[in-house]
DNA sequence: CGGCCAGTTGACCCCAATCAAGGATCGTGG
DNA sequence: CCACGATCCTTGATTGGGGTCAACTGGCCG
């Protein structure tokens, strides 16, 4: 099999997702980012968990939904988005491998928003009941899951910065290094190269402007020197020029256990 | 004592909260979202809580902090705020009574962003070990207040969607009838008119715009006969006109225990 | 080969930022 | 009681960032 950099990014191929390595990116992530408990992931991964694989744009959830079931990321990516009256599209935030982007309807029935896979996706399904046992069984997990969706919202709260305060040029940069430092935890950072397969009417309606003008700063950031964007993935070019353009302070991703 | 509709409103006064009614906005918003049990909240109700008085503009936490306590908003006004590097500033949230603005810190210590008092207010101060402690002995108790984390994420996603898709004028009444629901769950809206404690500058803030232009939409909406807002207090003048323009669908903020 | 969708670029326009100058309100001290 | 300074509100003039519209390119796939 020759070397795939699409598949080494984790950015295509789910049908090699083996049941071993279903866990594996949440529980590197937790590693790294908690004091998980061993017994904990152990239990974890000995829950009753359905494979499925989704297209790329096909809907996971759909907005108003009732699911029975939780889903984690195994390979692939999905986003949030919502869409109001006029049509227009807010991209909410983007889920990489080991995310669990709809816990939270453990604890309140309906899906708010539309999770849609960006790419080919394989997502994981465990159903509510399994986890509530769980839970309850092991306080530990519960924290690990609590924490978890408040990591998820500390991303959210940055993303209203983002879209809120910081120039278009400077916000580009600063998902781009967000969703970089994401993607390192779970290893899917090769070479200061990983992906971000979105179109850019996608990067545009994460950032709040149009595709027109998402493609004028991908042009000036490419003639700047500072990175480049080309079929999903970036290359950064320019580390120095990237840093001092996204501004960005990853305080808020709390990637050690005592941050 | 004559009536004083910023006391009634919740706007201002402090001292007259008494032992008694420093759970009651809290109570009354979980027993109306949430099918909580009357244990639980008694078990709250019998936690040492210090309660502790700010001034208007006064900073509850700041960013970095690592506080041993969580705070519940007796009453008064608070917003989260993240400023970057420019100096520019971001409103995350507003706060009310009977909001739980840091139980995040339970999960992870650093605070990422401020935490300020719009208004004179008074908060309770618990600390973590009695909360962790509770938490352990009553899972009901952390159901509530995991599922209170996860309702205020969803507030930040459909905020994100606010400031980055609807025009200001829609963003403005967006923003007003979010808090208008949420100030009617605990019994701050009175004649359709409730506080908003917040300077032009500061809603500004909130929604991404100067305060020069919130300034100009806010004379529209009452050129348009929408609405008025003087010296922190909304009157409501056109409902239809208002719902027309606000476009709010409140699923998203999660008001019965099923939804 | 042809159709389709993502990307690319130019021309034009409008919403909101910026800059600037007054006006209203309020707490404080003479 | 009034003078004051501070803060917030208000409005006009000007500028600029980003939207809109439109045309064209290029890669991919049936």
């Amino acid at each position: 099999m020759l070397f795939d950099p699409r598949r080494a990014l984790g950015r295509g191929g789910s049908s090699d997702v083996t049941s071993d390595s279903i866990w594996a990116p949440l529980f590197q992530r937790l590693k790294t980012t908690t004091g998980a408990a061993d017994q904990d992931l152990q239990a974890l991964a000995a829950l009753p968990i359905a494979l499925r694989n989704y297209r790329e744009n096909q809907t996971v959830l759909r907005d108003g939904e009732q699911p029975s079931e939780c889903c984690l990321i195994a390979d692939g990516f999905c986003v949030r988005s919502k869409t109001i009256a006029d049509g227009r599209r807010q991209i909410l935030s983007i889920h990489i491998p080991g995310d669990l982007p709809n816990l939270q309807n453990l604890h309140y029935g309906t899906v708010d928003h539309d999770l849609v896979a960006l790419s080919d996706c394989t997502l994981g399904f465990v159903g509510h009941r399994a986890l509530k046992d769980l839970i309850r069984e092991r306080p530990g997990v519960a924290d690990l899951f609590w924490r978890d969706t408040l990591v998820d919202a500390a991303i959210s709260r940055e993303w209203i910065v983002n879209v809120g305060q910081r120039s278009t040029y400077n916000r580009l940069t600063h998902l781009i290094v967000e969703l970089r430092e994401r993607l390192r935890l779970v290893g899917r950072v090769i070479d200061n190269t990983f992906a971000i397969p979105l179109t850019q009417e996608q990067l545009g309606e994460a950032m709040g402007v149009t595709s027109v003008h998402t493609n004028r700063i991908l042009r000036d950031l490419r003639v700047d020197g500072v990175l480049e964007l080309q079929r999903g993935t970036v290359r950064i070019l320019n580390e120095h020029k990237l840093q001092e353009l996204a501004q960005f302070d990853g305080r808020y991703l709390h990637l050690s256990p005592l941050s």
